[in-house]
RNA sequence: UGGGCUGGCCGGGCGACCGCGUCGCCGUCCUCACGGGCGGUGCCGAGGAAGGUCCGGGCUCCACAGGGCAAGGUGGUGGGUAACCCCCACCCGGGGCAACCCGCGGGACAGUGCCACAGAGAACAGACCGCCACUGCCGGCUUCGGCAGGCAGCGGUAAGGGUGAAACGGUGGAGUAAGAGCCCACCAGCGACCCGGGCAACCGGAUCGGCUCGGCAAACCCCACCUGGAGCAAGGUCAAGAAGUCCCGUGCCUGCACGGGACGCGCGCACGUUCGAGGGCUGCUCGCCCGAGUGCGCGGGUAGACCGCUGGAGACUGUCGGUAACGGCAGCCGUAGAUGGAUGGUCGCCCCCCGGCUCGCCGGGGACAGAACCCGGCCUACAGGCCAGCCCAUUCG
């Protein structure tokens, strides 16, 4: 998978965005039909949920599942998350306006 | 016992925990209130096709003087239904020993058009081989009377051969130089009329006639019947206000700041105000009607919240009517409603399939596929399995 990471930059900073991180996810046709692409996005839905405390507030992440996703078990996708996140550093979220591919 | 045909049904089961969504309840915080935020808890939470979006309807809004021309759909008959390109029964044609299956099943004397290849000839056809008569030439045999034959020309002939999906009916007789529905009998087919059966499509039968007529309409076309347009992002409510108003989100300073949205507004350009822009009658046109603004760009950026939103031509059981589709009556059941869009993960026991072996375990796997206003259908995809009826063959009694 790819993972983009936008972190709002000092003069943007005070707009009034939302207090909770953002995610969004790009499963496209490549990954499979209908039933697979949904199952990739619910998977990754409850993957991403449970890392938004390592994010900052006003984080926007966007996740894209390659088509080796659609056989990928969870946990693979799991670690396959964890690795992407360590790659941009989230946990230091010191990035400014940054966005890193893998 | 083996092979086959048809119809119906299931689509892994039970349980535990974490997570997500709707709804109910409890607590708490904000608010005059409506309502909202957060936390907890309880119930419920994809399909037979939810799919393709191909038909038919419900529902909603718009339209609903009229004339003409198009466009699309349906196509044996009767019935069912809210309706249908659906379903049931029957008819006709074709296939199968049979159960049963298949049919895009109106019209080919209204007109136009097409029939590949092969073949001599393919639509008011055609003489390649063959058959036959005549004419000419050639030799042969001869008991001198003739006899059989070859080649060429010209004509007759649709009986035979051959080609084809299809060659202008079949069998027999009469007839002829040879032949032919040319003529005759029967059969098939066509037409007319009559009798009987059926609601009907149609079926059975009798008489007569003239003597024979290809196929394709999913080629154009003709005939009969049907069809207003758009779709839940439909549509409605909150909903007032006049260069603002309203709504949403976040923050805290609790009525202000910031960000966003809808309606309105401003500016610019173009075309217009009875010399009529633009619009409506939802395919076009005639005609009729409305009519003073309309279109585009920029400020300025594609969905304020709620309702519609799930109980409906409903499912199941029984009974009655009907061959059936289906309908009447009675009883009983009822719980998905997201809105960038909830249904994900882990584990235990059992079930099914595959592989291995130390025969009880181990390992792997469980189809097609995901609700989006709601129904009735059609079509397509599908691991594995269950039930019922019927047909044929064989064996035994």
């Amino acid at each position: 998978m790819v993972v983009h990471l936008l972190v709002p930059s000092a003069d943007r900073a005070h707009l009034s965005l939302p207090q909770a991180p953002r995610v969004g996810f790009v499963v496209s046709k490549a990954v499979g039909p209908a039933v697979v692409r949904n199952l990739v996005k619910r998977r990754l839905r409850h993957l991403a949920r449970e890392r938004t405390a390592s994010l900052s507030p006003r984080d926007m992440l966007v996740v894209r599942a390659l088509p080796a996703a659609a056989d990928a078990s969870y946990d693979e996708l799991a670690r396959e998350l964890d690795r992407c996140l360590a790659k941009l550093g989230v946990a230091a979220g010191n990035a400014v306006d940054v966005e890193v591919l893998r």
